[in-house]
DNA sequence: CGACAATTACCTACTAGTAGGTAGAACATC
DNA sequence: GATGTTCTACCTACTAGTAGGTAATTGTCG
């Protein structure tokens, strides 16, 4: 087991901790606990828990940007890439491997977050919206979609409504309801003409 | 200042600091220095942390409540029901008076809240569902407005994006996005006929 | 190759500070 | 004087973070 399992390991049980409560909703001790190393181990690899947080977003954003440029290889039709993402999703709920995107759970919380953390929060927002902006305007060119409004005001919304489709599952405690509140964003979305 | 004042103050601290950074977010220190009493004086009021934020979460439902029996009393129109009920979010978030839906941000944290905490939560939003449900059939019998789907799942999809501009809103540290998301809501529920 | 320095990874032991919570005295008010 | 409220004083458990040390690995140079 060399240095980078370890730190990967924190990073990833850091991950899943903060996906169940956030950023003050874990400790070193938490972590420690899982990885099996000792609690002052982790700032061998981290510093401080701010620098642990902020390179798990780091990798959190690169590891989504790695799955946008795969599915924008592998699947052509804008439509179909929005499936794609809301299945991805509806996947991680059903079988509580990650329930909640960790930005938009760091985000509820940002008035209490570390400056370095808040940043890389919201430069997810920035490159999902971008992104979920691009696919729009390309389902309008190509006659695939049709927009009630601006492509970026669309876009914002559906990511706001995934967002708070993970909330309602979570609250409701009941993984299909993501599907329920997501699904019509589809047939909203698909072309009338 | 008798003891209802104290005990109100102590809700109303812990209300805003939950709607900051949520259950793990604050301390009985935060609350002490906001309302002038000693940290030990709280316990008097309510014996364990749980008991104060179920306190809280139950007071919060109990004016939800009455906000939209105020609604429901004032405003006949399903239509201006939802835009007022979008209204008085979108006014919380540009006052920064309560930017956060506090049974929202609690919901995130489910998977480290206390089980009386929970049934709270869940409550609210079963209650909120239950109520835009019924606006929407209102509106659907009135022919005011218009569903593309069953009105439970229109009401669900309402209520997520609401939840999901909040969260964009404190996202992009823009109070304006609040209203960019949630105006398309009342337009594409306008009726068409 | 062997010697030796530097680096990496982790440890034990500890710090100051904070968490939620308790016991009992003091004080006020009716 | 009884009741309700707040206080001081304290507790235990835990927080992130530090100090200093020990192996093992890696790099480098004669």
């Amino acid at each position: 087991m060399n240095a980078t399992n370890t730190s990967d390991e924190i990073l990833r049980s850091a991950l899943s901790l903060i996906i169940a409560g956030g950023y003050n909703g874990f400790s070193y001790a938490d972590i420690s606990k899982v990885v099996g190393i000792r609690n002052a181990s982790i700032h061998h690899h981290f510093p401080s828990k701010a620098d642990l947080v902020r390179a798990l977003v780091v990798r959190y954003r690169e590891q989504a940007d790695a799955g946008i440029a795969a599915l924008e290889q592998n699947v052509p039709d804008p439509a179909d890439q929005l499936r794609a993402y809301l299945g991805y999703w509806q996947a991680c709920i059903a079988d509580e491997s990650a329930p909640f995107c960790a930005c938009a759970l760091l985000a509820t919380q940002i008035p209490v977050l570390p400056e370095e953390v808040v940043v890389e929060v919201r430069a997810h927002f920035r490159a999902l919206s971008s992104w979920l902006t691009s696919v729009l305007e390309r389902g309008e060119a190509q006659g695939s979609l049709h927009l009630a409004g601006p492509a970026k005001a669309e876009a914002e919304a559906f990511m706001a409504t995934v967002h708070g489709a993970m909330l309602s599952a979570r609250a409701y405690g009941d993984a299909e309801m993501f599907g329920v509140i997501t699904a019509p964003l589809l047939q909203r979305l698909a072309a009338r003409a």
